[in-house]
DNA sequence: GACGCGTTGGTCCC
DNA sequence: GGGACCAACGCGTC
């Protein structure tokens, strides 16, 4: 296309972290720079394509465009170019190729944070170059940068021009081809569905969410969440209104168990695909602990707060920010203790890249970790929230906790990166940086070292959840037991089992079932206290070495050697029961 | 170097 | 339901 008569038309890249109009300061700057033709582009990464399409119903805002955009930028003509500042690892690898494409078509870079509290590279800086590790770190960091305080929300815009307004644009006279011809940067991906962004989407919806590509049928929707800005807005504004809720709300003392309603905010996913803005909930927040602070009414204080949440997620992104790829895997990474986990990630080849493979160094750990994966452990309370996790991609953060301790250093003695890559594909709120950070958190390989608090599979459910409603929602096979025997159905006796219709058996597949008809429950994968007492004294013999990721005896597997070497000499612990 | 504390443990006992 | 104890890491502060 030719664009000869267009004086300043600006192209704002849009990916999924900052897909609202209210507090998108790369939408702001756009307007402010009052372009004749104004281009959104929804940017795709092949990374949540893949998401998109693998997952139990994905969230409604994984948008899809072709940007080509070397050949964008000779066709736009476009001098000024947006982009929305995103420190993943892989975006930060993408930005940096596509800034220095643009800057070799001689177009100016405009680049706007809006996906975190604070910039995370300035949190770094104040933070004497170095990864945030503790909320101290971040809440002292955050004061050098404007005294604790983030920024305040930018209000949506009035009005936003269509996206090439023929009327308006006289487009007659731009002497344009259409714009279906190459490079046609939404051509696969147009669909008129998308009623919140309809003003954006241009008179012939090029430019809207291409929902029958992403594979989304919203009425065959396994998940009960819902995504969306206008969604976003009122789930905050239902919870603002509650004031004494968000004021005294400590995460510590919400339910694991909850369900229907659940007993935290659900934005969590809306914070990850951009329609709620971080700042937005941040001073939403602040504004109604001052009300409640006036009023003399109690205050629960950072980090157990709502804003302590949202400060433990500047601190993952942070952390992140700073060691890019390195922070999302063991090997060369300076943060993580090395534990001789089973199931490790093959390490990095001679040029760096890393092939997703792990190395099965035990079957029966590779089996644990299947049927973890898939909610047939034999602990209901593990099962359940793995099937809540599968079927509606969120659980509850302290169930995150109870499942994580068990792969890891609570009962599988997993590597925490089989986990995380679970997590990665199935839960709808994934971010990277939370997530990786979360799991090294629960394992004790980074920000977190008190392994001998150890989550039980049936203690820690029972004390939330005493009735096992939980679980007769997830594994309705176990809907009749009795609460004596819902978490540990195994203790049951035959002839109850066969009175609430069940049977407790087998290994969960179907090939383990006596005969189609029956209705059964796997058998507990192992002895839980003698797992978690081989656990922690490995976890005691691992700590004693204090490797990291980047240590040399993690590089050339000579670890092996001394590990063995010192393992024979301790006595072992392994206790029959 | 000592000491207290750390977002969210379990168990026992009163 | 509340407190002591279990077994005992790393960080921040004094």
């Amino acid at each position: 296309m030719k664009t000869g008569h267009v004086s300043n038309p600006v192209v704002l890249y849009w990916h999924r972290t900052d897909l609202r109009l209210h507090d998108s300061p790369a939408l702001h700057a756009a307007l402010a720079l009052k372009p004749l033709v104004f281009i959104p582009v929804w940017t795709w990464d092949p990374h949540y394509v893949y998401k998109a399409r693998v997952g139990p119903n994905r969230w409604k805002f994984l948008l899809e465009c072709q940007s080509q955009l070397s050949d964008a930028y000779e066709n736009l003509n476009s001098k000024q170019k947006l982009w929305v500042k995103d420190t993943d690892a892989y975006a930060q690898d993408r930005d940096t190729a596509v800034i220095a494409m643009a800057e070799k078509a001689g177009v100016q870079v405009i680049i706007r944070m809006g996906r975190t509290l604070f910039d995370p590279d300035e949190l770094i800086q104040k933070n004497n170059g170095k990864p945030t590790m503790s909320i101290t770190q971040v809440e002292k960091a955050a004061v050098k940068i404007n005294n604790g305080n983030p920024d305040k929300p930018i209000d949506p815009p009035s009005s936003i021009p269509d996206p090439w307004d023929e009327e308006r644009m006289d487009l007659s006279s731009l002497e344009h081809d259409s714009i279906d011809n190459q490079p046609d940067l939404n051509a696969e991906h147009r669909t008129q569905k998308d009623e919140q962004y309809s003003n954006i989407m241009g008179p012939k919806n090029d430019f809207a969410v291409p929902w029958d590509d992403i594979g989304i049928d919203l009425s065959q929707a396994a998940t009960p969440h819902r995504g969306g800005e206008a969604e976003a807005l009122r789930v905050l504004g239902e919870c603002i209104k509650n004031e004494e809720y968000i004021a005294q709300f400590e995460k510590p003392q919400t339910s694991p168990a909850a369900f229907e309603p659940q007993s935290t905010t659900l934005l969590s996913p809306h914070l990850h695909f951009g329609s709620l803005s971080v700042r937005k909930f941040w001073w939403d927040v602040h504004a109604v602990m001052e009300n409640q602070r006036k009023a003399k009414k109690p205050v629960a204080s950072v980090p157990t707060n709502l804003s302590g949440q949202l400060l433990f997620r500047d601190m993952y992104f942070c952390a992140q920010a700073s060691l890019g790829h390195r922070f999302a895997r063991t090997h060369g990474n300076e943060i993580v203790r090395f534990i001789d986990w089973h199931l490790q990630s093959s390490p990095p080849d001679k040029n760096g890249s890393v092939d997703g493979s792990y190395e099965v160094d035990s079957q029966e750990a590779e089996e644990w970790f299947q049927r973890w994966k898939e909610g047939r452990t034999g602990f209901p309370w593990i099962d359940a929230l793995m099937r809540q996790l599968r079927q509606e991609g969120w659980i509850h953060h302290l169930g995150r906790h109870s499942v994580a301790c068990f792969l890891t250093r609570g009962g599988c003695y997993v590597s925490w990166e089989r986990g995380a890559e679970v997590f990665e594909e199935l839960l709808i709120d994934h971010e990277t940086a939370c997530n990786i950070g979360n799991w090294q958190w629960l394992s004790c390989t980074a920000f977190y070292a008190m392994f001998y608090r150890c989550y039980s599979p049936i203690s820690f459910g029972k004390k939330w959840d005493p009735e096992g409603n939980l679980i007769r929602r997830y594994c309705p096979e176990l809907a009749k037991f009795d609460k004596k025997h819902i978490y540990e159905p195994w203790k049951a006796p035959i002839a109850d089992q066969k009175k609430w219709g069940c049977r407790v058996t087998g290994d969960g597949t179907s090939s383990s079932r006596s005969g189609d008809t029956d209705n059964t429950y796997p058998k507990p994968m192992f002895n839980f206290d003698e797992r978690r007492r081989i656990c922690l004294d490995a976890m005691k013999h691992a700590f004693s070495f204090s490797l990291h990721g980047d240590d040399a005896k993690v590089k050339d597997g000579s670890w092996k050697k001394e590990f063995r070497a010192s393992e024979s000499s301790r006595p072992t612990k392994r206790q029959k029961t």
